[in-house]
DNA sequence: AACAACCATGATATCGCTAACATGCGCGAC
DNA sequence: GTCGCGCATGTTAGCGATATCATGGTTGTT
């Protein structure tokens, strides 16, 4: 009673006819704005329904499953939704389905190139599947990640997205009791939660170490930020080098997550009276963060370091700046768009194919194939002048 | 009936009894997981009344107004709550009580570490309030706008965050239709639709324009990105430049939007034969964002052009490189930060404050006086060594 | 001592939409 | 001609929570 004479706003509609002006708006397609205003709340189904004849079901049919509905009555249905300026209620829809057609995307920062990346193309495949992304960023902070799943679950999101593969037992109980499909990207785990789309972070540092170590280097550098993943990047790189029995410098305090061009000139800058000597030994540097690199570089420049006379760079991420700056330097890429186009495949083979609205098939066979829940994507080192 | 039987996924739960099960989750706090997996479906709010002893309705008070409930009731339903892993379902709660408690951001783009750094304080301050934040990403094109906030709409936000200040005619209709409040950020209008924070660009681009006349440069050039705004910042540039009568070049062609490293660059080689022939003028450059000045001064020191002696540079946005590379260069600074946070306060101001959860008083009295509905927020010219 | 005011809790009726089933109609097959 | 099948549409009954009003017990007041 009082519910429906207060509108959401908390304007009050003059007294009047509603029935009368619903049959008008009908008739006046061209002043939508009139149409809901008059209502004194917004336009339902119930109300498109009248409009144009039907039963609310057939408007909901048009909406969802416009392929069930006769070519005239979909005419006539669209033209009342056009007059009343109707928009859909998903909350209400998504009580009664139990679809939210919605997915959430948990990733630590969204300034990252690459996660921006991942994020656009995964996003793009699930809208043309009629999902929208609803995207939450965590931080690097260790506890952060189950109090935010859980507040995200409280939506009911139909498939969840996670950047890395490890998650405290709180988030992985929340995960299990939702129930719904999980990619993990980023990162691949031996253990995976559901699927997981990622590279091994350690692999990467060993491999810029086999690089570093064919083109003859004896002195050897990691410079990894602080959050997880750059650490296991750095500690690959650290690993081979010892197991290949060459020098490691060892390198300052831990440096912030997420990495900035800053920390990297401090950093390098801290290393300087090992670096610079007279007579010093060449020293391959690894970053795990093109940021990092690009500062060190900077620093190594300013200090008069010859790069890569006497210091070889390499970075991580391909970043913009890797390429662009003067001197570009080498670093690692990985595929961050197939990394958010693959994520997208597998949640929505396992929600089912697109939505009915947009069909063109399913989606599996779009060239790809997920043979297992686990995909690796690959990683190149990126030869620039910097090594 | 079918529908009970069948779970969200599709399994179906065994013979047995519900309620004797249900009975033991609530004796065994240990095993949240069984006790979600034995319903066959999701644990709703009846099952923690049941398990508690009380009535729905209480458990709803414990999740949104505690105050109104007994301590010895609250410790109890929050036991039985753990012990179930009670995750509400704010789905049917947002039906209910029409209050989705979620805020929608459109932004272009959050590679633009402004726009990151809005959102986070934004957030911030709205999940302090109880309000969750879905962050949608438009890109720059002019027509993407009105789908994305019709799809938005039908979620039900209840409040609205858009970047810019001049939409589309659909757009301001679906935003009226919609009746929630509006905040447009990073932009000011004569005619703002809601309620404004932001700054007005062509002012900005006029401001570096005097900075540059004080210091006695004769011969400008602007070189804007291809959005909108950043076109304003260019127009206000060469408006006052025109203004006063002194010398304007002519930029290349449109840059891209958002900018890149690599635009700069181009567009600066691109103009070297007007800027680098034997005795040149020195030239004041004022780049739409500090990404294409850092590619402007990288071109141009690698051509042998003095910066600042031949070119002064000026960028926008007061990014790290700015700060951080070598050398550092002049850039506009505007509080990305501040804007966020009188948007969410602007916003919960009109939302009726901070949630009774987590209630400590309205939000206004923060600090900021939100007089009226537009707020504009001061910008600086950051003077570092390429001007 | 009696009554109002208040507090903690419960019962009931939706919120706007869609799943599932029901209906009626047209059309081809035998 | 009649049966049966399939299509377009309608009817009914929730989805899981909360707004609102109702209830019974407790306290404070004159």
């Amino acid at each position: 009673m009082k519910k429906r004479g207060g509108g959401q706003g908390g304007t009050t509609a003059p007294g009047g006819g509603q029935d009368a002006r619903r049959g008008n708006a009908a008739k006046m397609p061209a002043r939508p704005c009139a149409a809901r205003r008059a209502g004194g709340g917004t336009v339902k189904i119930t109300d498109v329904a009248e409009a144009a004849g039907v039963a609310p079901m057939t408007v909901s049919r048009v909406l969802n499953t416009p392929d069930r509905v006769s070519t005239a009555t979909l005419a006539r249905v669209r033209d009342a939704i056009a007059a009343l300026g109707y928009v859909p209620n998903l909350i209400a829809g998504g009580l009664s389905s139990r679809r939210s057609r919605m997915v959430a995307a948990v990733v630590p920062t969204i300034a990252h190139p690459m996660f921006a990346d991942m994020i656009r193309h995964f996003s793009t495949l699930l809208r043309a599947a009629n999902y929208q992304v609803m995207l939450l960023i965590s931080g690097y902070e260790e506890g952060a990640e189950a109090p935010l799943v859980q507040s995200v679950l409280t939506r009911r999101p139909d498939a969840l997205l996670m950047t890395g593969a490890d998650h405290a037992p709180a988030t992985r109980a929340l995960l299990q009791g939702a129930g719904i499909p999980v990619v993990e990207i980023w990162d691949v785990s031996p253990r995976p939660f559901d699927m997981q789309v990622g590279f091994d972070h350690a692999e990467v540092g060993a491999a810029v170490a086999a690089y570093f170590r064919a083109q003859g280097f004896q002195r050897f550098l990691s410079l990894p930020a602080g959050d997880r993943r750059a650490r296991q990047r750095g500690e690959g790189f650290s690993a081979a080098v010892r197991a290949a029995g060459l020098e490691l410098l060892e390198p300052p305090a831990e440096l912030p997550a997420p990495s900035t061009i800053t920390a990297g000139r401090e950093a390098l800058r801290a290393m300087l009276p090992r670096l610079a000597f007279p007579g010093a030994a060449r020293t391959a540097l690894f970053c795990s963060s093109d940021l990092l690199a690009f500062g060190a570089i900077t620093e190594a420049r300013l200090a008069g370091l010859g790069v890569p006379a006497q210091l070889a760079v390499c970075g991580f991420g391909d970043f913009e700046i890797s390429r662009a700056s003067a001197p570009p330097f080498s670093t690692v890429t990985v595929d961050g768009a197939a990394i958010g186009r693959l994520a997208a495949e597998a949640l929505l083979a396992r929600l089912g194919g697109t939505d009915a609205a947009e069909g063109q098939g399913p989606a599996i066979g779009q060239g790809v194939a997920m043979g297992g829940p686990r995909v690796k994507v690959p990683f190149h080192i990126i030869h620039r002048g910097t090594t």
